[in-house]
DNA sequence: TGTTTTTATTTACCTTGGTAAATAAATGAA
DNA sequence: TTCATTTATTTACCAAGGTAAATAAAAACA
């Protein structure tokens, strides 16, 4: 019995351990695939997130929501909208009522390029997984963080 | 009829998107988690995997076969075998035989090391998951990546 | 045997992203 | 009002990791 449960827990261990190996590996190689696809168009898929966000949100919206949204660190949010900002494919201005707040809104020419990104290896990589594993898959990894 | 498959098709898109940032957030976290434990002892999950690798092969073996047990860039393991090296809990060894290649092995005192580490956070955040949830979630994770 | 190709590892260079401190403005309390 | 605290963003600095080229030795082959 002692010996039978220290079993299951080795397999539970390991298993345990693939899954972690197993998600950072499959992070790492989406994001890859990702940039890969963006790459002719010149940004990265963190960039494309934010052109996405801002078009989604259809007016120009503080910084801090922008960083909420991508759940990333702030200095991380600036450092991407500095490089969308060069390229002119996003524009920022200081909030007038509150300022220490930034405005950020996406430009005709974001909208443009976003427009153009049509991502091919995505959409036959998404057709192994049915939208009821998708489900799974989100529920399994919400758990895992709480 | 075209606009409730329309409708399944914008469904199944989200729940993709949601499950690709979810993959990307869960990993980080997970890595965040896993180098906060590792803090007090210096080294990276990177490095302690390195350390686990070795441990298990229980001889010296070629950097090629821990950057392929590491699922790894080759530039990489050589960083951080450096690092294992110079705070001497790995040893490396030119091959003799190939002059090419390099084996790499665990100290006594990497096995030190290794044998205080014990993580507290991870088991706690695995009781939410079952075995066969873990095995569940790998499944998914592989059909990702084909 | 001499030359080309392949293999194993490392170096150089660059980009991304993380933490902590700096800045600057708003809020709250004495 | 004035000073401490909080909030929003940025800057400075550093570590991790990716690509491509360099090195060096083995294998293949003409």
């Amino acid at each position: 019995m002692g010996e039978f449960s220290k079993e299951v827990n080795a397999t539970f261990d390991s298993e345990f351990v693939k899954a972690m190996l197993n998600l950072k590996y499959t992070a790492n190689y989406i994001t890859t695939l990702n940039n890969k696809e963006l790459e002719p168009h010149q940004i990265s898929i963190a960039q494309y997130n934010i052109l996405r966000i801002l078009r989604g949100a259809k007016k120009p919206i503080p910084m801090k929501l922008v960083k909420k949204r991508m759940i990333e660190k702030s200095p991380n949010t600036t450092r991407l909208t500095d490089k969308l900002c060069d390229k002119e494919l996003i524009e920022r201005v200081r909030c007038e009522e509150d300022r220490r707040a930034v405005y950020v809104s996406i430009t005709p020419k974001g909208l443009k390029l976003l427009s153009k990104i049509v991502f091919k290896e995505m959409p036959t990589r998404m057709q192994y997984l049915t939208k009821d594993e998708l489900v799974l898959l989100n529920s399994l990894l919400d758990k895992i963080r709480d």
